[in-house]
DNA sequence: AAATTAATCTGGAACAGTTCTAAACTATTG
DNA sequence: CAATAGTTTAGAACTGTTCCAGATTAATTT
């Protein structure tokens, strides 16, 4: 038997970083920021998220998850990562780093920040200014069927 | 009073690069095909291109333009950019090179080849091969209201 | 600690972009 | 010019996401 959830540790935790984050610490944010923000990095999609939740004995409507990781990022506690179109991937590694994208499982990796490095930088159009850089290094396994 | 497409020139140059591309030339993909592959570097969305074609006088199907751009990107004569979600871009700039994107118009820009380097590649997941490298350099004009 | 209020959550409808389907059409081949 | 293989099409279907209006819950006031 599992019970969902009762160490108050992470549950003070979350609802301590829901509370700097400016966001009213709910049963559903608090689940969802112990699933996701307890350090490890991760990379998920709203489905994944919704399934592990469920399977952590908590039900949360798909609606609120879509919300709370918007939020979330919005918040500068999550980081959204665009690497396909139709589908969202939300990284709990907010720090300056890039990805690899695997293209046969859809699975994004961190490259750890100093393995990349952009030697020069353009000069971005005028009136304009930097928000930000993605790098994204998409790999395959390669097909060794010839 | 437009005569579309009355020149002969682009209709057989546009059928000279379908042929070699392994497409049959049908009155769809020439018509796209001029539209698009006519040597400026363009960034077009499935829905603006259907645009386009009505406007140049070319009733095509919307199912056709998907079908043709990801034919085009198939075949290496059109490459496809992914930077939001939910809206793909085909570049007609197949070379290697990197883009702005301009958060607020939605409009992505090519950067010149040689004003981005990347110094260092990250070595790979094991088992895997790199397959392309994607730079995005996202933009917004400042926002000046304080 | 009840009442008030403001924010949040929810299921389901709506939406956008894209792909699928099966029938009609057209370029190529013989 | 008939046969056939490939292509186009309208519309349905699909996927991921957002919107909505009513129900619920956290915070605030009494």
């Amino acid at each position: 038997m599992v019970i969902p959830f009762a160490d108050a540790e992470g549950v003070s935790r979350a609802t301590a970083t829901l509370r700097n984050a400016g966001l009213r610490p709910t049963r559903q944010r608090i689940a969802l920021a112990r699933l996701l923000l307890d350090g490890r990095d991760r990379h998920v999609t709203a489905e994944e998220l919704h399934g592990e939740a469920q399977k952590a004995g908590t039900d949360i409507s798909l609606a609120t998850i879509y919300n709370t990781l918007n939020q979330f990022t919005e918040s500068g506690l999550l980081r959204e990562v665009v690497v396909e179109t139709g589908r969202s991937y939300f990284d709990t590694n907010t720090d300056y780093h890039h990805h690899f994208f695997h293209e046969d499982t859809r699975k994004l990796e961190d490259i750890p920040a100093h393995e990349v490095s952009l030697a020069q930088l353009p000069q971005v159009p005028p009136g304009t200014e930097m928000q930000r850089v993605d790098v994204i290094v998409r790999v395959v396994r390669p097909d060794r069927s010839y």
